[in-house]
DNA sequence: TGGAAGCCTGGTGT
DNA sequence: AACACCAGGCTTC
């Protein structure tokens, strides 16, 4: 199914920053599992082609493009995140790349693997506790629906330790206990402000300040979230802040997300696949 | 209250 | 070949 897409979008910059784990790039297709379909994606010149599997196109599209982030106004977001030469050029230079609109719950997962990790790992780990835990999609063995949290706390901490997951495996089951007992209400955060919800996140087992904001961006409707990580460090310490200034990591968050505004997120994702593109090059 | 060590594992460098 | 060293971080002391 062809779907036009009149702003601006760059599907690779936005399925390969970093943000979602599940995605593979065949020649110039991505495959990936959202809403329980098997979805793949190739951009063309005015918008995507997709396919989808087991629901009907027509039903995905809008949820698609709701998950793609193209249902926000990019313009005006650069217009409020243009304050120096850096972001412009990184603008400029990953122009149309969107900050998705994930599932929470598997948002989380996700980033409570990253910790001291990197992305081929990550994705490996996310796609095995589906593969374990979730169920096979169609008559697909290939890929698998994303597990519950119901799913991840029965399977149990012994279980998902031998996936490789290694420290990992505690925080997993115990942060799926308190989701699938309640005791953690995800869906509620994103009315939630940007504070209070920062607060309930870092309550969960290997949730920090780092991991809460990538949730907190990437999937709870928060778009000041500004997740300070090394390349974001090196960033701020090389473009914006004095060395001497101290680094604590929230200060350096707060410090990042009253100048930029209301969508430092968006600034700190260029700003992060600018400082990283850079450094493979 | 800040800062450093430890944690699983896999990849990289020596 | 075998062995350090470290990584997109959290927790604990």
């Amino acid at each position: 199914m062809l779907v036009t897409i009149d702003e601006p979008f760059n599907l690779a910059a936005t399925l390969e920053s970093g943000q979602a784990f599940r995605w593979h790039k065949a020649g110039d297709v991505y495959q990936g599992v959202v809403f329980g379909n098997v979805i793949e994606i190739r951009g063309v010149p005015r918008g995507i082609e997709f396919s989808c599997l087991p629901d009907a196109e027509n039903d995905i599209a809008p949820l698609l493009c709701d998950y793609l982030g193209l249902n926000i106004d990019l313009a005006s977001v650069y217009e409020a995140i243009s304050v120096d030469k850096h972001i412009e050029e990184a603008i400029t230079r990953y122009s149309g790349m969107r900050v998705l609109r994930q599932d929470p719950w598997e948002c989380l997962v996700g980033f409570i693997c990253s910790s001291a990790s990197n992305i081929p790992r990550i994705s490996r780990n996310v796609e095995d506790i589906s593969i374990a835990f979730g169920k096979p999609i169609g008559r697909s063995i290939k890929r698998h629906s994303f597990p519950t949290p119901e799913d991840l706390a029965e399977a149990g901490e012994k279980r998902i330790f031998r996936l490789g997951l290694g420290y990992r495996a505690t925080y997993l089951s115990k942060t799926a206990q308190a989701v699938a007992e309640g005791d953690m209400d995800l869906a509620s955060l994103r009315k939630d402000s940007y504070g209070h919800a920062l607060e309930a996140l870092v309550t969960l087992a290997g949730v920090g300040d780092k991991v809460a904001n990538c949730v907190l961006l990437f999937s709870l409707d928060k778009p000041e979230a500004f997740p300070v990580d090394t390349w974001i460090i090196r960033v701020l310490r090389e473009w914006y802040l004095d060395e001497a200034m101290p680094n604590s990591l929230p200060k350096m968050r707060a410090w990042a997300q009253g100048y930029f505004g209301p969508y430092a997120g968006y600034a700190n994702q260029y700003l992060f696949h600018e400082r990283r593109r850079r450094d493979r090059s």
